[in-house]
DNA sequence: ACTTGGCACTCAAGCTGATCGAGTGCCAAG
DNA sequence: CTTGGCACTCGATCAGCTTGAGTGCCAAGT
């Protein structure tokens, strides 16, 4: 009964707070909200919520605003995911539908994220290491130099130099590009490192060196070279949130693709929308941010991960329900090529 | 006699606001350049700089402070860019020279830029009118679909599905990819149009339907659909040119593919730098900003254009050094491959 | 045992007026 | 044409004051 009351108050501290971006005192809590009891019993309840660390005064004399315990708490017991109307839901399709390869669905995809919720969307390409091979093509540039193609199932191409140690003809070429092709098409990208390890028994002995180097840049490419390609979009929507001080730090952190990796790799549960709320971060500089990511996909086939980052004050309800729509509808739509 | 003090001045005026972003009076000017004449004669020049609307003072009784008039009288006449230091150079050069393929060159190129300058660097991949086919192959995706790979001279990459309107088998494919490669290999993308409308009638009948699918879709890609793409990097940079009421706007100008093609779009004058300061820039929301950009490639092959965006008032010498040095380095390096 | 109204207290925000000083424009003398 | 002098302007800074939202606590009520 008791307990009941003070978790009403402290939802309704965060809604209030977040829509207003000012510190909530009693009575306009129980003006907005219809709780039936007097300020003077809601400012008991405050002091405990305070004492246990879920909500905080800026000032001694000032109203109270959620720590970042406070919105772990509302956002997992307080608050459900909000549901977009049929309506939203088939703009978000069709505006997706309208993609003409995956560079144009990534983009469409960030913007409709940074739209959607007004905070900073960051999408992560279909991984690599989650994708197949289709095709690999060697393409000769230079008497020394040859640029390597390939093709993964999920439209992603990867392009590289590749330094030959000797010269090369049009036929062993051609003959290195036959047997890439029959060994790796179709094959994981994690399961790469063992087939190219036996890949030079099949290729002529005079042809080795050669194609010992064009393996070791798809190992690098693929496997050692972890990185994921990264895109950010509607970094303006972080100058509404004033940040003042920090918003040099926020966007520092949002150019470096290896920080980006982390906000949204930590959790692996593909299905559902993960929140990390301020501090829970350990990137240094978005101490004061929030993430909210899903992993896209079908559930049978993961992909990658996509969501938005904005200010511990931020409407989650809202920003998880249109990660988790736009997750849905981007996984599918690449689920189709 | 009597000019020559009065651009002094002025020079002097915009030295000292640039470094200090702070209105600049007469007697702080006679102190830190030795000027020997006295504040009071200083101050009348002044009051005729601002008659010819060079400078304009913020309040009635502050210093002065440069108006894009002014900035361009002082970047015409009264400065040369500042060139960089061979060490500087080489580390310039050594750090762009690590790079592996055409992504990482851009992407080196504009941090280096960003971190040089200290704004935001935005820089054009190579053109794909300007460039030349190197490759074309087609790719199986599904019965009715078919991924187009196009590889051009620069290193660059594109793709696009390609809806089929028949379905193929394997050798109508190994076909199509020879009548292309045939056809195209070295041809400037400029041309192709007119060699792509010859195409058809060395297609066997059956199979002009999907040869025509394919085709048009190299000239969507190629021709109309002459979207560049082009990349930003050091947006933390604005945070410290004090815009604080139009960050946003400039923000979401520079999220704004179409917008950065006309910044960097508007001058054809491959060779040099090129200053746009303030209002001369046509892009609403940039009108505080200025835009120092240069081509790069070689003389007889210009590939695209890169350069900065910054606040009105920012250090053009240094930054039209850095600007040139970097293009000269990039255009070196993409020249090799 | 909880709720409630009352009350004293705190403290940020906002206003006012005074002061300060950088900087100007103008003028008369050099 | 230059220069020193001088009156003037006006933003910035600071102290002092008021206001009001909000709190904590307590004693009384249910």
């Amino acid at each position: 009964m008791v307990d009941d009351r003070k978790l009403a108050v402290l939802r309704a501290i965060v809604e209030d707070y977040v829509s207003t971006h000012e510190p909530v005192g009693s009575r306009a809590l129980v003006d907005r909200h219809n709780l039936d009891v007097s300020p003077a019993t809601i400012r008991n309840d405050m002091a405990v919520l305070e004492e246990q660390g879920y909500i905080v005064q800026p000032h001694t004399s000032a109203g109270r605003i959620p720590t970042d315990k406070g919105y772990r708490l509302f956002v997992d017991k307080l608050s459900a995911i909000k549901p977009f109307s049929t309506a939203e839901r088939r703009a978000i399709e069709t505006f997706l539908a309208g993609a003409y390869d995956l560079d144009d669905v990534v983009m469409r995809t960030v913007r409709l994220l940074a739209q959607l919720t007004r905070q900073v969307a960051v999408v992560q390409y279909p991984s690599l290491s989650k994708s197949a091979v289709r095709h690999v093509e060697l393409v000769p540039l230079t008497e020394h130099r040859l640029l390597l193609v390939l093709i993964t199932d999920t439209g992603r191409v990867e392009q590289r130099v590749v330094e030959m140690p000797a010269t090369f003809d049009e036929d062993s070429i051609v003959q290195l590009r036959a047997v890439l092709n029959a060994c790796l098409d179709g094959r994981k990208l994690t399961d790469i490192a063992a087939v190219v390890a036996e890949l030079p028994e099949r290729v002529e002995p005079r042809e080795r060196a050669n194609a010992a180097a064009v393996f070791s840049v798809i190992l690098e490419t693929l496997v050692a070279r972890h990185e994921e390609k990264i895109i950010v979009g509607g970094a303006s929507n972080l100058t509404a949130a004033d940040f003042s001080q920090g918003l040099r730090e926020v966007l520092e952190a949002l150019e470096e693709q290896v920080v980006l990796m982390r906000l949204l790799g930590e959790s692996d549960d593909q299905a559902s929308v993960t929140v990390t709320i301020g501090a829970e971060n350990d990137v240094l500089g978005l101490r004061r941010t929030s993430v909210v990511a899903a992993g896209y996909g079908s559930a049978d086939r993961p992909l990658a991960k996509l969501g938005v980052v904005g200010p511990t004050r931020m409407d989650y309800p809202t920003a998880m329900g249109a990660v988790r729509a736009v997750a849905r509808y981007t996984g599918q739509i690449l689920a189709e090529s």
